[in-house]
DNA sequence: TATGAATGAGTTTTCATTCAT
DNA sequence: AATGAATGAAAACTCATTCAT
């Protein structure tokens, strides 16, 4: 009945297997997800995911270690440290919505299903971390370059806005037929470059009354 | 083993039930939580929660709509249409992290499991879209007071992005132990506002050179 | 919100619940009955049930006492013994069928819920040996009066098949919109005391008198 | 506890699950059947039951099927459309009492559980309704042998009578130790085809050839 | 008399995980 | 290398039954 299934190496249907875990975690959510359908997924029997790729738990670490891994590459790749920093942001950004558009299954495990998660949520919390703080040494680099003195706390409050901005967008993205990761990472950079530059002038809001 | 359970009417028990459950929903997921748990924990039986709030699901969307109203009013209820955009919007965001930050567990729930398990996911989605669109109207009706004119498209761009930035630092201030949200609020002003306002007066920024 | 629940004497309402309970208990089937349907279908609270009839196999057997008393005499009650005995099995059958009709709930309670359900069943099976074997008598003295000698099992036999037949008849009955009992009953006679044979050549049984 | 289990090939283990259950469901009635029950009696863990024949619902139905299936081939199977009418009857009742002696549980799932339980009830209900038919028509059959002509509906009643009374008869022999199908067949002619009446005044009807 | 509040004890169903072949 | 067979452990949901008022 079955056709007579190939016999390919380890490392094939290793990533045979994460396709499928991804897509279904993707699909159905971490405790949702059944290996039953990862394995039929990936065509093989069950036993052979737990041979490859152990536990639900390990599956789903592995499936993160390689989108973060993607991730990480199509970002820190992309980026030369010699730009002006509004370069760099952008190319970061558009490295990053790039990866999102091709990877969407991959990125709503990422974002939505191991943020919920634990305790694969701390160890995203600190790959998140990891990469605010990248985030806001750029712009920290940016004000010393003008002589400008802003408190870190303000500076990781940025960068960590920066952050929930760009994951909102590539929640659209993921959701969204098809955007050129180009022109949404132009749009972030006009809605939120802008804005940064001009505090990174010294500019600063205040309310005008403050009430309880 | 338990003595003497007290009998309450059922307004208040109805009550610690919502309680404990948004408890559980916000610790575990909305899949790994166990009726069991939320039981024990609103200290009645299991059967009383299924009498009183039904099944998983409908409990479930009982919390969410709950929380949901909860932070429509702590945001509509503060934000007085005659008042600048700018001040508006402050006032809304410093309503919106009030709600967080007293509602760490609301807050989760609605964000962190509702977004992402179906078919509440819609609902919220939904909810979302409707928050982007107001805020939208409102930067766009801060344009028709200067003059500009800027697509509807960057508007919804900007205002998502916003609420991203939103999302984030609220995020922060659940695992945070406890940030005054007006402080937070007026970051995020400075982070934010000032970005959108000069994109309102038109400037734009553009990739130094464009290339795949 | 309900509108002022009448004291009523306890006669009442115990009529009241074993009207509910033979109408939920036919509907449902003895497990899949729920106290809590029967309790709201009387218009009462379920400690009332409890109160009143006890638990819910003693509540069954409560039913079952009603109805099976109704069907005695609805047979007993209009048996001449004086008559000839097909008009004696025409009578019984007449009495039968009409309270079948009447009671098409308390009928299903008898036949098709208790017949299935220990440790009722025993106790109705006992009934309906009584039944059979009155029958049997019947016959029995029907042959007296004949001179003839027919071995008991055979008398037994017939009588059971008899008892069957009218069962079976009843069932239809039951699920069917409204059919005279006097034509049943007849086409009973027709069908179990002429025999087939006999029918099909064209022979036809007439009850002596029609009398309502 | 239980010792190393032997590992079967799936349709072995599914045919003792299905004696398993029919036992379990004659015995309890379907509701108060568990399938932990089911399990223990087969021999195997409740997830196996789920995974080879499905809910409980579906492994009802499949009891269902096996018996309905052994019952009609029981009966089609022995009746030649050649032989006279009596005949035919003859063959088919010893037919049917055949398959009900040598399937008591089967038999006591087929009539006593599923005509009590939608939505078996109307699929069991359809298929009584063809054989009621079917007898019908080997009625009409004898009479047009004989230019007789009597109604579709007396014929019907005539049938359904038939049923009943082997049905009665056969419930007889599901609670009785063991009596030839053979004799039990040949009564049932007495008490039906020759009717009462005739049998009182001590005539006595045989099979033509007596062959197993 | 009458009931809203409350629960112990199941029952069905699902799944991650492991043997035996 | 690969899989069909098998299960322990849990989780959602229900229901008969009983208090406290």
């Amino acid at each position: 009945m079955a056709s007579v299934r190939k016999r390919l190496p380890r490392s094939v249907r290793e990533q045979q297997m994460l396709d499928a875990a991804i897509r279904v975690f993707a699909k159905r959510g971490f405790h949702a997800a059944t290996m039953d359908e990862v394995a039929e997924r990936a065509g093989v029997s069950k036993p052979m995911v737990y041979a490859y790729l152990g536990t639900k738990d390990e599956l789903f670490v592995a499936c993160l270690r390689r989108e973060a891994g993607r991730l990480l590459e199509a970002v820190a790749g992309v980026v030369d440290p010699d730009l002006p920093p509004d370069e760099q942001l952008w190319r970061g950004l558009r490295g990053f919505f790039t990866y999102v558009g091709a990877h969407r299954d991959g990125w709503a495990v990422l974002y939505r299903q191991a943020r919920t998660r634990e305790p694969f949520a701390s160890e995203l919390a600190d790959m998140r971390r990891g990469m605010v703080e990248v985030i806001a040494e750029k712009l920290a680099a940016a004000l010393a370059g003008r002589g400008r003195d802003v408190p870190a706390e303000e500076l990781e409050t940025m960068a960590l806005a920066l952050v929930g901005a760009g994951e909102s967008l590539a929640d659209r993205l993921v959701d969204t037929p098809r955007e050129a990761p180009e022109r949404t990472a132009t749009r972030m950079m006009n809605a939120i470059w802008l804005g940064a530059q001009r505090q990174l002038e010294g500019e600063i809001w205040r309310p005008a009354e403050v009430q309880a």
